[in-house]
DNA sequence: CATTTATTTTAATCTGAATTAAAATAATCC
DNA sequence: GGATTATTTTAATTCAGATTAAAATAAATG
């Protein structure tokens, strides 16, 4: 249908728009991205970005919404797909990874959380709140499953999630790169979980 | 003697405006602190800082050359104290961490690196990748020694520094919060590197 | 094909935070 | 205590980049 159409190609142009963003948020920093640097990126002058979004401000909150969003899913198709606890966590280092190199990246830090207004604030840590929690969980299911080895899992949770987070740092869309990070990256994370000792 | 005694004054601010830099960068992102800001922490305004430093780009260099001089610090004094690999490493993480939460911190996040001058960025940067490959080369030496299980340590050390860098995210000052990352927070960090196998 | 709607552009404005200049206060030194 | 230097302030300027307005183009629709 028509509208549905228009809609789609709306959509299409603001997750392109979003996309680039985050693009260039990981490449330039936050403060050396202007918006004509996103335009310029999609081939479009700065006030056309003004059509998909209200201000500056809400681009980098969508762009945060949606990294939380590929986060989450990463996660939730882990543990529909995953069986053990320890599955289930390497399958989700797996997704949240591809979708950082792959197709749907770039994925955008989240540095300026802090310097969003109050709204979009609480509600972009809520989401991460959540995932973290999220991810926590499948840790105490891999300890009661003995896959994962008994451990303060709010804390190894924050040094994962650190890892992860901070890929974007030093992976610059190098192929030869992508390839290794998907294939040896889950494991080193993985490593420090395993229950060697278990019953 | 008094060019001394005013060197150390005019030092001992400038450590305390990037202290205090550190802190706002931390806390409110980049984006989000204005000198004023900074300023205000020290109980001063604005045009105090240039006193200090010639611009706010400098600030956030400074912070950076900061950042970079007290993770090297940590593993320097690392190596001079531990033994093995696994020793200095597990060293190492208790220094920088303390550095993190204790007297000598907060210490920047280095999320604007690429809004720095060019100049100033390669320097940054150069420290950045000394430090990395520092690192790693006690890592080798770990796995030489046998208390390191061998891995690929570029990448095992970028997840480790991530998991590092990322610390001032989540860590706001809680007190309780510092006492255990203190006490758990290497400990984590190391569990994926130990060598259960070796012979 | 004419009309309406969607998207982008060009040109103009606006703004807040960085920066500079000049003056004032505080510290130090002889 | 008077003179010199160090530090900070108040007041003014500047500017890049965000934002808005109005016009132009492109797409869709009947």
């Amino acid at each position: 249908m028509a509208s549905e159409a228009k809609e789609s190609r709306f959509q299409l142009q603001k997750g392109r728009m979003l996309r680039a963003a985050a693009q260039c948020f990981n490449q330039k920093g936050y403060s050396g991205t202007s918006l004509r640097d996103v335009a310029a990126v999609l081939g479009l002058t700065d006030p056309a970005l003004y059509y998909y979004v209200r201000n500056k401000e809400e681009l980098v909150y969508l762009c945060y919404v949606r990294a939380a969003a590929l986060g989450h899913e990463a996660l939730e198709r882990a543990k529909d797909e995953g069986s053990s606890g320890m599955d289930v966590i390497l399958r989700y280092f797996r997704h949240h990874i591809e979708m950082m190199v792959g197709e749907r990246g770039p994925i955008a830090i989240m540095s300026e959380i802090p310097s969003l207004k109050p709204d979009h604030r609480n509600e972009v840590l809520a989401l991460s709140r959540r995932h973290s929690l999220n991810f926590e969980s499948v840790l105490e299911a891999g300890i009661e499953d003995g896959s994962i080895a008994p451990c303060n899992v709010r804390m190894t949770g924050n040094a994962i999630m650190g890892s992860i987070n901070w890929i974007p740092k030093w992976y610059h869309g190098d192929p030869a790169m992508a390839r290794q990070l998907l294939e040896e990256f889950p494991e080193i994370l993985a490593r420090g979980l395993t229950n060697d000792h278990s019953p």
